[in-house]
DNA sequence: TTGTAGGCGTTATCAA
DNA sequence: TTGATAACGCCTACAA
């Protein structure tokens, strides 16, 4: 092992007492003991253990989050900004991020979740990809462990995270591309469970319905959120007889998928179909042509997520419990007029 | 807290020792106490508590990885899949991932490495994005920390890990585009101090001049390894007075970004110019046209990674200290004849 | 202002 | 086959 408090004590000759107090800036030390400890600490490169001061402490310094995926072909730029955002928001807070990756709803997941908490390995965990009903957000509810979410379930009362408006970006969405002209719009979704699909969807068919569009069942499709996804999805909505003339998609992943299968079709992409998405990823720019989207500011809402968690972890109230975010539309050249 | 082991042993009343070694599966405890026991601890949920037992066997279950990213913009689809793959492999051998950001060789990354190694945070570290000169190594080396790396830099002799051909692999792609009448062909790269820049355009020069082609130093652009980059170096690169037939990027990311130039002086992919990428990330696929591209099986080798580090720190001997892969050469339509 | 001592929950050594 | 007991390294109430 590396060197302990005691090493640093010893060669003082001071006792862990005061080399502790000293360390962590208590008043009670006489400024010049402090400052020997401290630049004797850092030339021993002294570090305190984890471990010991977790279990003295009784926290972990650590929060946690779960990756919705499953296996290979699993990949999503929304999931490394936002581990980027949470990782780097931690580290300012002097915690570490624990990352795993299970399928929704799988045992796996309760079994991580479980040992997580129960183990107290974290101090709080940050879920995304809320369903509607969220056995994660009453269990952790129930254990008392501090956490926030993006998203918030229907079930989940005292839900503390930050929320994006979905229902009202597809709203601004539908309404934009019915002022195009577009009268058969299609939707490709993800599983129904999924509280973004819950909301992007009504989003779709509030936006249908304030222009006076009957809805149509054909032209919806449901299925995983990946790019593979999309492109299959597409491919059964152009292949109709009355196929559509745009498409939106629950995400840039999906809307990239389904832009392939426009392409292939040799349709013309933003004048033969419109296609939209949701996330606003950096490769939504550089698209050909480049992607209509929604934009979210994820590395932002994941810091923010990890702020608003270690605010509750620290005991401090919170401003705000309930951060609601508006998606940006930005208008580019993949829609326009039918 | 939850349920100490103190709480079943009074409840059994046994000793904790023998509840200990009933659930670690020691064979000195009789069989119907065992069972006992751990049908107890069952039925009260008892999970052990993470830090004692780490304070206790000084070893974490918990292995690390850093991020090469720096706040928004800098992330990269190679990473989500790249984070599922060791956790996946984690979680199967019951240890957790702790995943942080920083930027390459920062005051931030260096503090990370410190806090996790000194402070006992991890067992071992996976490191990706190796610099040609690395002192991360030299750091786990001398501290005697377990660690894998993917690609090995040049000055760290016990390497273990994956190692990717990159050479052998650009050699492929360029004979390639040379069999298709290129003689002008642009390199795309990333920072010259990074292992995979330094390999991938040894491979892009070794490919010239197997072909006889002289290299022209106007054909090759460095900057992150970003799609906006991509998107900006083959701007300057398409502006050339004699542009280059076929642009060769170190990764997909940075040749989305260049299609995206492309396509904006109204090339025609695949006939006007031909691009090429590096990893076989799932949106290369759906890209117009799909990307040529050099496949590596990103998830796979995290599995392996983080296969082999969990034997290093068990002290298995492991079979084979390093392994090497050869990218796949995936000929899709964003590369034709000259 | 500094030091003594107890305990956080486990595992491991040794004795019964 | 089981049980006392001593660490692991740190923090903190209390005493000096």
């Amino acid at each position: 092992m590396s060197t302990t408090i005691r090493d640093v004590a010893k060669r003082l000759k001071l006792s862990i007492t005061t080399v502790s107090r000293a360390l962590d800036g208590y008043d009670d030390v006489a400024e010049s003991t402090r400052e020997l400890v401290i630049s004797t600490a850092r030339e021993m490169r002294y570090v305190p253990n984890r471990a010991a001061r977790q279990l003295r402490r009784q926290r972990t310094e650590t929060i946690g989050y779960i990756l919705p995926a499953e296996g290979t072909g699993f990949t999503d730029l929304f999931f490394s900004e936002f581990i980027a955002g949470l990782s780097d928001e931690a580290t300012l807070g002097h915690y570490d991020l624990l990352v795993a990756a299970a399928p929704p709803d799988s045992k796996a997941e309760k079994e991580l979740y479980k040992r997580w908490v129960q183990g107290g390995k974290v101090d709080g965990i940050i879920v995304n990809r809320v369903r509607l009903s969220d056995w994660r957000l009453h269990f952790l509810s129930r254990q008392h462990v501090p956490h926030v979410s993006l998203e918030r379930s229907l079930s989940h009362l005292d839900f503390v995270g930050v929320e994006v408006d979905s229902l009202s970006g597809l709203l601004e969405l539908i309404a934009y591309l019915v002022s195009q002209g577009h009268r058969r719009i299609a939707y490709i979704g993800g599983g129904s469970d999924l509280k973004i699909d819950h909301d992007r969807f009504a989003g779709y068919q509030a936006g249908l319905e304030a222009a006076a569009i009957g809805s149509d069942p054909v032209l919806v499709v449901r299925s995983n959120i990946t790019s593979e996804d999309g492109y299959r999805a597409a491919r059964q909505l152009l292949d109709l007889a009355n196929r559509p003339t745009a498409i939106v998609c629950i995400n840039d992943l999906t809307a990239i998928g389904a832009m392939h299968a426009a392409h292939e079709r040799g349709l013309m992409i933003g004048r033969d179909v419109s296609i939209a998405g949701f996330d606003g990823i950096a490769d939504a720019a550089h698209t050909e042509p480049p992607l209509t989207t929604l934009e979210q500011p994820v590395y932002t809402v994941a810091r923010q997520l990890a702020h608003m968690l270690l605010a509750m972890i620290a005991g401090t109230p919170l401003e705000t419990k309930q951060v609601r975010i508006q998606p940006k539309l930005l208008i580019r050249s993949s829609t326009g007029r039918a």
